[in-house]
DNA sequence: GCAATTCTGTACCAGTCGGTACATTTATCA
DNA sequence: TGATAAATGTACCGACTGGTACAGAATTGC
């Protein structure tokens, strides 16, 4: 079971190193020499570790989604007893800090990677993959507004949809501008400026 | 002067060709055989048209800017006796119509090509372009913004910076989803539902 | 020690990339 | 009717693309 030579580098770590790749470079900007050589290992350890570009690129989404993308759509879920403006304020604060991080990639993957789609610079199965990425960022919203809703600290007469594919917006739009260099400072107020009179918002 | 062979094509229809090409796949997305097949023309012909792949390029966001993009933001300076509110939505109409159009690439190209820039996926000549396009576009926001403060429709102790920078990262967001295959009608809605939150927006 | 197994490094594959040299065709001007 | 100018089609360039064959190195169990 255990035999055979021992694997120089950590597939997780590697798994990072592409992720990040990736998310600067994009899908067709970045090639398995860029790979090879960021991640320190050679083209057959590559493709024995991960398939292929296009199978590394699932699992670079897949790990962006778990380590960068969910902790901060937790900020959505805490608790309930904190105001949804709060929550939402600390949620959009927490996506702003990683989209402006000097230390990463400027943006988002995912919204990068969604400006690829449906286009033959992205395989088609990717493509797949972000639609339902992005359906699953709208329901996630939905289901916090419906909560919401249900609880009373929204208007009934809201409507649930509206709210999600606006704050959805605000989201995206916040990543594409701190691709371009806008300041967590101009982004944390604009944010909160979106936040701020959604609770008066009567459907 | 008139001397020598005449052109088998138009130029301005090869750029805008050229430019819908670019819109749906990318830089890096659009090889020079994919440009030639599509304009109908060999490469002499296109390189001495346009120079190399990255002129072409910033001819395309060029022409894209005028003939795509212009059209939709004279619907924020159309009249100032027209209340901010209704230009905002006709704005934001006009640009949900133009990213949603299915005769057209879905989304945008300036925000598709913002998230390729500070990457080696793109020339750094043109993510100098399309920080001073970002730039552009925000100075515009803020000019209309300043102005309805100034005639006294906006409360004074707004901050334009702030409202600008919102009104962004929702036009932004909106081709983000319109690429991810959103509606026109929910993103209208959603659209609304930005331009309200802005006018009950207390400095 | 020795096979079996697994990873590594090199060297290579066909195909495509952006870009161009060059000869040819088509036009204008003298 | 040339001479000149400009656009065309073909054929090619070196570099790079994603991907792999293969030999050798390192580790295990027997």
């Amino acid at each position: 079971m255990n035999a055979g030579r021992k694997k120089t580098f950590d597939t997780q770590e590697a798994l990072d190193k592409a992720t990040k790749l990736f998310w600067l470079n994009g899908y067709s900007g970045t090639s398995i020499s860029d790979l090879t050589a960021t991640l320190g290992i050679n083209k057959p350890s590559l493709y024995n570790a991960f398939g292929n570009k296009e199978h590394l690129f699932q699992a670079s989404l897949d790990h962006y989604m778990k380590h960068y993308g969910s902790p901060r759509w937790e900020k959505l879920n805490v608790s309930e007893e904190i105001p949804l403006e709060h929550r939402l304020k600390a949620f959009l604060q927490a996506v702003i800090k990683l989209v402006t991080d000097p230390g990463l990639p400027q943006g988002c993957l995912f919204v990068k990677s969604t400006c690829d789609s449906n286009s033959h610079a992205l395989p088609e199965a990717i493509t797949q993959t972000l639609k339902e990425l992005a359906s699953n960022n709208l329901t996630a919203l939905e289901a916090v507004l419906r909560k919401e809703r249900a609880a009373g600290s929204i208007p009934p007469t809201v409507d649930i949809d509206q709210m999600a594919t606006y704050l959805a917006s605000v989201l995206y739009g916040i990543a594409v501008l701190a691709r371009s260099g806008s300041s967590a400072d101009s982004l944390q107020k604009a944010a909160d400026m979106a936040v701020s009179t959604l609770l008066q918002h009567k459907g």
